[in-house]
DNA sequence: ACTTGGCACTCGGGAGACCGGAGTGCCAGG
DNA sequence: CCTGGCACTCCGGTCTCCCGAGTGCCAAGT
């Protein structure tokens, strides 16, 4: 149904168009590529690549453009991931190897995405619900008021205040955290979660209500407040041509949250995702394109990071890219 | 040399301009404000204003548009800060209220700024070198390696990982804990900085090199690290049209902290500043506003807020939007 | 059964011509 | 000093025209 030059043109399509923007035309293609067949010949092919819906013309007599279908099949079929020069990869972990912080490695990474491709660059936070607790903090600051800090293995710090019934002496502090640290240090946050009700047992009956206080809180770190946290940079990068309704509708869709995890959302951890067009079930986000991938420390992602670009991007270098930097984050987050 | 109806022209010039967008003619002006002369009289006026500077016509017989040095004598002399209605001061309030975090203090009013006035809003984080320690954390993870948290009273939390030359004891670690809460507990982080070197007499000898590295961490933090924090959002609200060189320049003035640091930068305190276009000494933003305000949980300013709009903004508005929440931000931070 | 050159056809979009309307500056009279 | 009148300017929308790139189809060639 599609013999090999078929395929062939579409890529050569593909690559053109992404290059130039303009559509591009039998004779254009015949020309940039060594194809060895003459236009009208071309033409036949994309005749048929147009009835199967790969390809359109915007108008009557111009080149044609990819659809995203066909999109989809040059990144399915047509082409490779990029794979990154020993020297980009080696400057890719010298740039972050440099950062002293999980802030610090998050904004590092968006940047250098974003740098990369340049496209939108949007990178979570190590989600907490797959992280461990590496410690709990209790910081009195005021009379029945306690400053709660948990910190997890990936270097997430949370910190809420816990409102108190009664005053809380310093030795009933020190017994609480102790008793904290060692139920629910190393533990899965989920994990932990789960513990906390059998956690009042330890506690000296009259220190249970400040206690349940504390705990509750915890409880609601752990679970309930699943706000993930997600940062885009290069927004810049966007080209006002690239977007028909204008970059408008895109930055709103980028300032969400929401969208944001939906957008980087499914897809198998391990590997890099691609989203084209219409595929991305986002309002707003139906002309662009998303490649993402998981990131983390061990064997289990982490958290998503990814590109953000119009349908026409240059899927191979991206995909490197997202790839690559997946890679080195999820290292760099293992040392620290 | 100005006479009164010649500002109250110049003051309907901005206001008309400000709410349509386009320049605006003598025939207009009489009609939309009740002013009892004839489009005549205003032509001469306006004939004026633009000999001094005050506005100009895009080309030849068209209306007038205000210049930077218009736009200035109308802030600084024509209008008065709009202020907000007692239900409007509920909202923001309330919308603030739910905060439960530094985080997410700074986040909300990023939005409720971006909202209220309908540009884009920045936010920097209270400044580390304004605030004071409330309380330092050591936590080992590892064999020779500790983790610092240094938590300040305005709620940010900074975290650093020490590496140690030697294994440090559990009984040296609590410690050296106490005695940096005990030193540096309320102190503001320019004191603490001065302290650290005196810290070192009160460590056993033998533990003296360990705590060198905690201390030396501790001083980066402190100081070298001013890296100041800021948010931004609302990006959406920029309108291409308002930019003659494209959003491309104000989305990456945007992306750099410096800039950003720039903008919100010098200016009274306590005020709510405005600098108007070129006012603005950097490059690309030269065609934007900003209406800025210092916001703290005293009488000190802490760190600043402001909005980013095109010159040819709302200054009332966005004047009393960002004094009213500079004072409602900085209630929340005391209370936290 | 493909491939190819030839040819007529279709549009998009840029260049020019045209015109209306909004706005101005100036002047002379109140 | 204000006002009505008037001639002038020029922007911006619309219309037309035309070029050129690109196509689809067909008939002939391999």
């Amino acid at each position: 149904m599609l013999d090999d030059r078929k395929l062939a043109v579409l890529r050569a399509i593909v690559e053109d168009f992404v290059s130039t923007n303009e559509p591009v035309g039998s004779k254009a293609l015949v020309d940039r590529h060594n194809l060895d067949v003459s236009p009208a010949t071309i033409r036949n092919d994309m005749a048929v690549l147009e009835e199967q819906g790969f390809i359109v013309q915007p108008h009557t007599s111009a080149g044609r453009i990819p659809t995203d279908k066909g999109y989809r099949l040059f990144v399915d079929r047509l082409s490779a991931v990029r794979p990154f020069s020993t020297a980009e990869r080696r400057a890719i972990e010298t740039f972050l190897a440099g950062a002293y912080d999980l802030d610090d490695v998050v904004t590092r990474t968006v940047r250098l995405l974003a740098q990369l491709t340049r496209q939108v660059a949007v990178v979570q936070y190590p989600s907490l619900h797959r992280s461990s607790v590496r410690h709990i903090e209790l910081v009195p600051v005021a009379d029945r008021r306690l400053l709660l800090v948990l910190i997890t293995d990936t270097g997430r710090v949370e910190q809420r205040t816990v409102e108190t019934a009664g005053t809380v002496t310093e030795d009933a502090i020190t017994h609480l955290r102790a008793v904290l640290n060692a139920c629910l240090d190393g533990r899965r946050l989920a994990e932990a979660a789960a513990l906390i009700g059998d956690l009042s047992e330890r506690i000296p009956p009259q220190e249970r209500g400040n206690a349940t206080a504390v705990f509750s809180v915890i409880l609601e770190t752990l679970v309930e407040r699943h706000e993930e946290k997600i940062v885009v940079g290069g927004a810049a990068n966007l080209a006002p041509a690239d977007f028909s309704r204008g970059l408008h509708e895109v930055l709103e869709a980028l300032e969400e949250q929401v969208v944001l995890m939906r957008l980087l959302g499914s897809g198998d951890d391990a590997l890099v995702t691609v989203r084209i067009g219409a595929e991305n079930q986002v309002e707003g986000l139906r002309g662009t394109s998303v490649v993402a991938a998981g990131y983390g420390s061990g064997e289990e992602a982490l958290a998503k990071l990814g590109v953000l670009g119009p349908t026409r991007m240059d899927y191979p270098t991206a995909m490197g890219a997202v790839r690559a930097v997946a890679r080195y984050v999820g290292q760099i987050l293992a040392e620290s």
